[in-house]
RNA sequence: GGGCGAGUAGCUCAACUGGAUAGAGCACCGGCCUUCUAAGCCGGGGGUUGCAGGUUCGAGACCUGCCUCGCCCA
């Protein structure tokens, strides 16, 4: 609502100054004032046109004012401070609105392709990839269409790296360290599910043992390396017993990924895999292509002789210096993309993929139906296929959630596709990166890690499946649940036992989800558990809990929530809506009705922690409005439907906000 | 050596991308449960935004140079 009202006087703006100055304004920025009484919207657009008018802000403003009192859902328009055109909104009008639910569209065309997760398939998932599962399922529910929004069309995707090195490692375990041939490691991993083990940890434990086995003994060093590297050629090669058990293995942990993330209410579409990537020949076909766009090419000299580099896009400094151009000479700094033994680096082959997604490489994944969701089926890439199937890639955009420690490659990819002329796509890729989680040394230690001096000086301690360092997910989410259930045991001893779990689980998991979203993207996560199990203050808990009690009202009152928001349209609401009492009910409509600029302001800076910021603004200001409206003995008919109303909206757009979130609004708190 | 990111209250983080008196949570101190749930509410103390210059009506944000820390690359 507050998004029509601001178009409304933007376009307003932008129609006096046009008439009034013959200026034509770019962006017209509209701010949330500091305070209430100064208005709800604030635009220091006096300040642009003094500089291009030669006159004083102030005096623009005032010249302005007065024509820009008359637009629609407007009560006022002030100066205030050295020339900002405050806006005070039409309350009772705006009430009216927001009751019926009116709202800007948030959505458009064109099939936008999310991928998260992407995590190995040789080990248990750790804090870390729950970041970034959460940042990009929460991303992707902010643009899918529902039952508010138009949205886009979103397909979601979780790449599997199943033919790497990670893998590699564990087969290595599986047969030099265990002895297992291709049955004998079917046979474990029968064992390991019908004792009710998860295979994940099994493997992060064997990880960590290889790892260090690499290592253990300097005069084996070299021949033990020339095992792991030999394995890795065997499973990208294929038809041999070392790829039969990378296949068993990364696909059981796979399955075992997406329980985890299935926990956390986190489904995908589709899981493309390297190996597909490799045995359909992705590459082959990627590298024609680069090579007819032209930036592509061998190296003939230098340090680099022998290898096909990527051409760099001219800079600015490059054409600055004379003779740099073709024949300067090999370019030293050029990116190797076929390494002179003819092996592809990973941006090679990422270049590949990323020309299949934007549907530019002319080839296609085969589809395997792989995962059953409730609501959909999740596929997988093969090499031949079921029919039909659907069909991924052919994005218009899209967005991949990585650590920012793949800014470097991400940007040559992005590159890559703008040196082939495909500049459209490369402006709509998005690295959607987020620093990485590490713990807190108190965490690391309470893990029972022993750190050297130097570690316990430090923020946080960087997390290694290496040497089998970190906070598994499924125990996190263990724990969390956990510390939720005890609560509500506490609390709830009337309730039947499985409602209380359902009611542990939503806010076990809100806790969480809450949690991974709250930092900015680039913000280090020195995770602790402490800080991560407390459900006071900025907290998922605190925002389902004020949802809860809205719901609460209405268990109790005469009247539904959408009868409040009806009966409060007939209403002459706008004496109730002033003055002091009446601000403070206004606030939480004002802040209700903000829900689509956030959405669409957290979906332009790809920043999920707005819609958190959001959410706990919301929640703060309607727990504010609980205390001081007591509204079931409120006498005055009219003032009640109202308040009552006020509770309705601000739980309404408060669901919607933790449903982005992927938070449920449980039964009870 | 090059590239990227960070440095804000005791701690953990924000600050709508250049706007009004830099805001929250935690912790600390004081108050509020016979009224729709205290996972809550109200009040209080706490700041030279790493340092030094500069740009302008206006800088935590932009520019230059330093200082610390962290990643990535050779």
């Amino acid at each position: 609502m507050y998004r029509t009202l601001q178009q409304g006087i933007q376009a307003r703006v932008r129609e006096v100054v046009q008439a009034r100055y013959g200026v034509e304004l770019g962006a017209i920025h509209v701010e949330l004032p500091p305070k209430i009484e100064l208005g709800e919207m604030a635009m220091p657009v006096a300040f642009e046109l003094a500089k291009r008018l030669k006159k004083a802000p102030r005096a623009i403003a005032q010249e302005l004012q007065a024509e820009l009192a008359a637009t629609e859902g407007v009560a006022a328009v002030e100066v205030a401070g050295a020339g900002y055109l405050n806006v005070k909104l039409d309350r009772a009008a705006a009430v009216k609105r927001m009751a019926a639910d009116e709202h800007a569209a948030v959505g458009g065309p064109g099939f936008r392709l999310v991928e998260h997760t992407s995590i190995n398939p040789n080990k248990a998932a750790h804090v870390g990839h729950l970041r970034n599962a959460i940042l990009g399922d929460t991303f992707q529910r902010m643009l899918r269409p529902d039952g508010w929004k138009p949205g886009w069309d979103t397909g979601v995707q979780n790449y599997i790296d199943n033919t790497g090195v990670q893998v590699a490692d564990i087969v290595v375990a599986m047969q030099h360290r265990l002895g297992l041939s291709v049955a004998g490691v079917r046979e474990w991993m029968t064992e390991a599910l019908e004792s009710n083990q998860r295979v994940d940890y099994l493997c992060w434990d064997l990880y960590a043992q290889v790892s260090q086995w690499y290592e253990a003994e300097p005069a084996e060093a070299a021949a033990r390396k020339q095992v792991r590297l030999d394995t890795l050629h065997a499973i990208e090669t294929g038809g041999n017993a070392s790829a039969d058990i990378a296949e068993i293995v990364s696909t059981s942990v796979l399955r075992r990924h997406l329980q985890t993330m299935e926990r956390l209410g986190v489904e995908y579409d589709f899981l493309p895999r390297e190996s597909e990537i490799l045995h359909l020949h992705f590459w082959e076909t990627a590298r024609q292509l680069m090579i007819e766009r032209g930036v592509l090419y061998e190296e003939t000299a230098g340090k680099n002789k022998g290898c096909w580099v990527m051409r760099r896009a001219q800079t600015d400094k490059a054409a600055e210096v004379p003779g740099a151009g073709e024949d300067a000479g090999p370019d030293e700094d050029a990116k190797i993309i076929v390494r002179s033994n003819g092996t592809v680096t990973y941006v090679g082959k990422d270049i590949a993929y990323h020309l299949w997604k934007f549907g530019l490489l002319g080839k296609d994944f085969g589809y395997a139906q792989f995962y059953k969701y409730a609501s959909h089926m999740c596929w997988i890439s093969t090499v031949d296929g079921e029919d039909p199937h659907p069909t991924f890639g052919k994005a218009a955009a899209i967005y991949n959630v990585i650590d920012s420690r793949q800014d470097d490659p991400q940007a040559q990819v992005k590159e890559a596709l703008r040196g082939m002329g495909f500049t459209a796509e490369a402006d709509r890729y998005t690295h959607l990166n987020y620093a990485f989680v590490g713990l807190t040394v108190r965490t690391a230690q309470e893990l029972g890690y022993v750190l050297s001096e130097q570690d316990k000086g430090r923020a946080y301690i960087e997390v290694s499946g290496r040497k089998g360092f970190g906070v598994k997910a499924d125990d996190l989410i263990d724990r969390m649940i956990a510390a939720a259930q005890k609560e509500v045991d506490a609390r709830h001893p009337e309730l039947a036992a499985g409602e209380r779990e359902t009611i542990a689980e939503a806010i076990g998991v809100g806790a969480l989800r809450y949690f991974m979203l709250r930092f900015t993207r680039n913000t280090i996560i020195a995770f602790d558990y402490q800080d991560a199990l407390a459900f006071d203050g900025e907290t998922g808990p605190y925002a389902q809990y004020a949802a809860v009690r809205a719901a609460n009202i209405f268990r109790r009152a005469d009247v539904a929530e959408t009868a409040a928001l009806a009966q409060v349209r007939e209403l002459h609401v706008q004496a109730l809506l002033e003055g002091d009492e009446g601000t403070s009910v206004w606030e939480v409509w004002l802040t209700a009705s903000r829900l689509s600029t956030v959405l669409e302001q957290a979906i332009t800076a790809a920043e999920p922690a707005i819609l958190a910021k959001y959410a706990f603004v919301l929640a703060q200001q309607f727990n504010n409005f609980y205390h001081r409206h007591h509204i079931l003995t409120e006498a005055d008919p009219a003032r009640k439907t109202l308040l009552l109303a006020t509770a309705a909206v601000a739980r309404r757009e408060l669901v919607r906000v933790l449903g982005w979130m992927g938070m449920a609004v449980p039964s009870a708190m």
